[in-house]
DNA sequence: GCTGGTTAGTTGGTCTGACCATCTGATGTT
DNA sequence: AACATCAGATGGTCAGACCAACTAACCAGC
């Protein structure tokens, strides 16, 4: 932990070139909030910076960076929707703007206004989810512990509750599948995927909710999902692979009947 | 292309409860800028905006929700970081914030600092490029046209060039396996690829350049991106899989020798 | 009538200064 | 010692102002 000022200068930026108004030409405009992402950038690439530091106030470092508070903080704005600080209010040492080191909501953010906008549509937001999975349970199937396998088989033990409904059922669902993307020790692929499913979360909802029979479904899903911790456990990468593939894709088809 | 006051009423953000002072409990913080975020992300995602879309300017939509422009000013902010929406400066047709319907650089923005922070390390990011580019490749050798080989014969043509530097080297490298993924037609799998294989490309770099002897690992990586053409030419997806998992791994061994 | 320069108005970009709610931590009281 | 209180710091928000860049309409001159 370490709080900015002490590690070195931040470097003022409304620096003048006193130079005739010629010779300004390619230069394309540089909002200044844009400057204060790259110092801050940079002193995270370089290590000046690193996760667990508390940035100087709002006030502090506006002065330190010659700009306003307001510049400043469409900033840390920007720092904060990315998930890379995390702004609490208050005064003494639980307030002010932290770096985070651990992945939060970034990509699902993005992800989700990317959908909406058309960006990107459902069936690659699919294929992309087959890619990182497979390659996930193949890993997983060699890499998972006995831990691993245990709370696999806990979270698929209760989405054989009969009474269960859709939206718990969705969710335990999502967790099974990340759960495994996170035993195989990558955490980014766990995050890319759970994001990725839960920028769709809305649109499988609807689509189980559209299902008339969505028990029988469920029971398809189960056994599904059994195959693969079978998988897992046999630790058999080509058939983990094969069975969450098939999984997927069966799913999609459901789902998609009316869509 | 619609102007936004057109599309339905905007809802002023600053509605008084009346309400005495009890009863607010639980009511967790909502800041303006993310209750402005949630208004636009909602007319999004129901269609009442769509890509290509002009919202109005600042002054007026802040006079619309009944915020500040400062406030509304932060929300454009972080919509424009993740790609979201475009502002130019200047009236007329041409100034003012307008929805892309285009995937920009927002993930490689948000890779760039996560990595930076540690939230993942360069063996994630590797392993996830495999998973995705495996997946790509055995796609690829099913869906590429004949105009995507040619494509893709050009790029390893002028890698052949043997004056060639490491930054071009290195930028063609990268051109080949993104207009692979793009051979796919998933823009999403193109898109997060090439935003992973960005991310790390400054690591990339410096890698190739703390080669003593580049020359040989270059004719390895032009080897090894003819077999991968190869066997997408003869449409063999299980051979394209195995020989760009094998390139992966094997530059990744070689760029690693000192890290 | 057409061209070209001028001007008014709009837009984003930025800054200043102010006020509020909340939380911390020291102060002071009981 | 325990509690209540208050000053200060912090983030959250706002109003108003100015600037630079650009558009579009206007107008003078040919």
């Amino acid at each position: 932990m370490e709080v900015l000022p002490a590690a070195g200068r931040w470097q003022e930026i409304n620096e003048v070139d006193g130079m005739t108004t010629e010779a300004w030409e390619p230069v394309q405009r540089v909002r200044t909030y844009e400057q204060v992402m790259a110092q801050i950038e940079d002193r995270i690439l370089d290590g000046r910076l690193k996760a667990g530091d508390k940035l100087p106030s709002e006030r502090d470092l506006s002065a330190l960076l010659g700009v306003s508070r307001p510049s400043l903080r469409e900033s840390l704005r920007v720092l904060e929707a990315l998930g890379i600080v995390d702004i609490r209010p208050g005064g003494g040492a639980e307030g002010g703007a932290v770096l985070v080191g651990e992945p939060g909501s970034g990509f699902v953010n993005l992800l989700k206004l990317q959908l909406a906008l058309g960006q990107f549509d459902q069936t690659e937001v699919l294929e992309t989810r087959i890619a990182l999975e497979t390659w996930c349970c193949e890993e997983a199937a060699q890499r998972a512990t006995e831990q691993d396998h245990r709370e696999l088989g806990l979270i698929l033990d209760r989405m054989d509750d009969p009474d269960i409904g859709t939206a718990e059922f969705n969710r335990l669902d999502a967790a099974f599948h990340v759960r495994i993307a996170e035993s195989t020790g990558n955490s980014l692929s766990a995050h890319l995927m759970g994001s990725l499913r839960t920028a769709i979360n809305r649109q499988m909802i609807e689509a189980y909710a559209r299902l008339e029979n969505w028990k029988e479904t469920a029971t398809v899903v189960r056994r599904e999902h059994r195959d693969i911790l079978d998988a897992l456990h046999r630790r058999e990468p080509a058939e983990a692979r094969r069975a969450v593939g098939d999984h997927i894709r069966s799913f999609y088809n459901i789902g998609n009947v009316e869509a």
